[in-house]
RNA sequence: GCCGUUGUAGCUCAGUGGUAGAGCACUUCCUUGGUAAGGAAGAGGUCGUGAGUUCAAUUCUCAUCAACGGCUCCA
């Protein structure tokens, strides 16, 4: 009896019944057959040696597939957990799953200690077992079996693992003398591993509960080719070139001072300049948007997060309280400006005529971070959001959040982030007692973000149950030049705070109605924007941000008069820069701009003097040739025009 | 918060049970040099902090703080 597979093309092909992937693999093509790791059956990736025993829908994974990479990963854990049990023998194991780049396991090793060396001997034992080509074999195996065997092993982890599941769903893989508990799916075989890298180790407890054993966890990855892996090492070595921490101390643009106290960052004068452009920016963009600036404090009373409810949620979590010496009264630093951004909405009647209010703060915030989190701008407990809140109602939320939208595309677009997707985060719809609400206001938002985010032709993924609870949201993650995701801006829906500030507005039917909120910061917070940036652009900054835009260089002191002249010319029209009138020969001024990151050079000696001309050096570029000092300025601010303006 | 690693000059890092060293940066002098490091001299550190062991601690032990790698958490 023959079965029909659909292609991903929509051919449909016969085969007998139980073909298997590798089978249908070889017959469209020796190549994809070589390259094949997996195959997705309806859905689901499975093995290419498991028979396929019903019409399906296939697709044949290989290295370019997400699944396939999952596959092939999946299958290094396990010959990485094959290679420890060869050499440390008595290991227990806990789970060993694939990552986004690699894999890792954790393991029991019963306190022996671990470290590079132990690394380097696992990598070896791995290659070595990988050549050896063993299969990975799926077996179907009842409770009782698989207790049995792993009591025998006394692996205590895996017994616990196999007691959750359920009789007759249990399979087992081994390749070579390792067996594991696995749903798989795995390669054909090891061989296909052909470079291995051990990464590092850490802790973890078992199951991430911290009352359980702290279990050794080994990071690794592994590629198909050499090259592949050469590739991946040369990339983390960029990204670590690229760290904002490194690159925000080398180019003083922000410090850490234990005295001041961690995760609290201190803005150098470089760094602020730089920080001062986003925000005026941002400001100018908005501004435009139709949003009004606003100010507020940075504390706020105990009881306004009372009202808010945040302080019953994450009051525990926060700085404690400050107290007045006489009243004695309670006050918190502000871990949001949403409360202060109510009370602001309901100093006044609003009418529907008056919708919607959008209020706008770069307001910083406070909030406490445990302390292992902490990490250079991207995780820290002072921050600055570039925060709005726009009161609508609820027939404007669609159109608010197509301009939300905009707004943010409008910034990854100025600031050279050019790959970008969005989540959207809805209700658990099993479990709708969670959120607060009504029914039909979350079907409709959720709806309408949908529809705002088609329009603008946002690439999205709705993800259901990850609402916060008081609405849906829409977070943007951007892929910098390393191809690294980033979480940055955000939009919310919020039906609690309107409702526990009574915030209303006077319909067109002279009824009080209650506004929907919106919560948004297309950076996110300045500090985690700026690292992002950093990390984006190498700390070449684009010319409208660059702390230091130009810098002047005398050939030698005696020209160090036109150079200043120069200097000045510059310095009136606001742009930035300095001049280099050290006691040093020209290349190393020269070096030492470049080093900086400086993205014009203008050399100046005899030559220019005589012109009233600069010889232009563009960083990382080289020599311009020599240009009259008006047609340099004129150039330059065309090129070092804000986006959005002029 | 938890586990592990680290903490020496402004930066990057050597080093030792007998109170410290390099390169770069800095200061001064020589040099006035045309597109990525000219030369010389000098100055600079209670070796993260506190305690303990010792005749003697930067080095060994413990505690503490911070950074880093993870785990957990994230309004």
């Amino acid at each position: 009896m023959n079965i029909k597979i659909t292609l991903p093309d929509g051919s449909i092909r016969e085969f007998s019944n139980g073909v298997t992937g590798a089978e249908i693999a070889r017959s469209i093509s020796e190549g994809l057959a070589r390259n094949a790791l997996a195959i997705e059956v309806n859905e689901e990736i499975w093995d290419l040696s498991r028979p396929i025993t019903s019409d399906s829908k296939v697709r044949i994974l290989t290295w370019n597939d997400a699944g396939g990479k999952k596959a092939f990963w999946h299958s290094s854990a396990h010959l990485m957990a094959e290679a420890l049990e060869a050499l440390y023998p008595g290991v227990k194991f806990g789970i060993g799953p694939p990552i986004e780049n690699g894999f890792y396991y954790d393991v029991d090793l019963g306190g022996r200690p671990f470290g590079e060396d132990d690394l380097i001997a696992v990598e070896k034992k791995m290659a070595e077992l990988a050549r050896k080509e063993s299969r990975f074999i799926r077996s179907e195996v009842s409770k009782k079996d698989a207790l049995e065997y792993f009591e025998k092993k006394d692996d205590p982890y895996k017994i616990e693992l196999i007691q959750e599941l359920a009789d007759g769903s249990i399979t087992f893989y081994q390749q070579g003398n390792f067996t594991d508990l696995c749903k798989g799916p795995h390669i054909p075989h090891t061989g296909f591993i052909k470079a291995i890298k051990l990464l590092n180790v850490a802790g973890a407890y078992w199951r991430g509960n911290e009352k359980n054993k702290m279990l050794t966890r080994i990071y690794g990855i592994t590629f198909p080719k050499q090259k592949d892996l050469d590739d991946y090492l040369l990339l983390l070595e960029e990204a670590k070139k690229r760290d904002h921490r490194k690159i925000g101390k080398e180019l003083e643009l922000f410090t850490f001072s234990e005295r001041v106290g961690m995760g609290l960052p201190l803005w150098l004068p470089k760094g602020t300049i730089l920080r001062e452009r986003l925000e005026q920016f941002m400001r100018r963009a908005q501004v435009k948007a139709g949003y009004d600036p606003v100010v507020t404090p940075h504390i706020g009373s105990k009881m306004l997060y009372v009202t808010s409810g945040h302080y019953q949620k994450y009051g525990k979590d926060s700085f404690m309280p400050i107290r007045t010496p006489d009243e004695n009264e309670e006050f918190l630093l502000k871990p949001m400006n949403c409360p202060h951004h109510c009370e602001i909405y309901s100093s006044k009647p609003r009418s529907y005529r008056d919708l919607p209010v959008r209020l706008a703060e770069f307001g910083t915030v406070y909030r406490y971070e445990q302390s292992g989190e902490l990490h250079g701008l991207t995780r820290v407990r002072g921050f600055t959001q570039d925060d709005a809140h726009i009161f609508c109602r609820p027939d404007q939320v669609k159109e608010e959040f197509i301009k939300v939208i905009d707004l943010v595309l409008f910034v990854f677009k100025s600031l050279g982030f050019d790959q970008y997707t969005a989540q959207i985060s809805l209700r658990d719809p099993n479990d709708k007692s969670k959120y607060i609400g009504e029914d039909e206001l979350w079907e409709r938002a959720e709806r309408e973000i949908q529809e705002a985010a088609d329009e603008r032709g946002l690439k999205t993924v709705a993800v259901k149950g990850e609402a916060a609870f008081y609405g849906p949201k829409l977070d943007f993650m951007v892929k910098d030049a390393l191809g690294r995701s980033w979480q940055l801006g955000t939009i919310q829906v919020d039906y609690q705070l309107p409702q526990r500030f009574g915030l209303e507005y006077v319909g067109a039917d002279n009824q009080r109605h209650r506004p929907v909120m919106i919560h948004r910061a297309p950076f996110g917070s300045l500090e985690r924007f700026v690292a992002v940036l950093i990390e984006h652009c190498a700390g070449n900054f684009p010319l409208w941000l660059a702390p230091e835009q130009v810098a002047v260089l005398p050939i030698s002191e005696r020209f160090n008069a036109y150079g200043n002249s120069v200097m000045d010319k510059l310095k009136s029209l606001d742009i930035r820069g300095f001049i280099d009138d050290r006691d040093e020969k020209i290349g190393r001024k020269i070096r030492d701009a470049e080093v900086r990151k400086i993205p014009y050079m203008l050399i100046v000696g005899e030559r220019e003097a005589m012109e009233g001309k600069v010889a232009v050096r563009k960083h990382g570029a080289g020599d311009q040739g020599s240009v009259l000092l008006d047609e340099f300025i004129r150039k330059f601010q065309e090129e070092a025009a804000v986006p959005g303006e002029g």
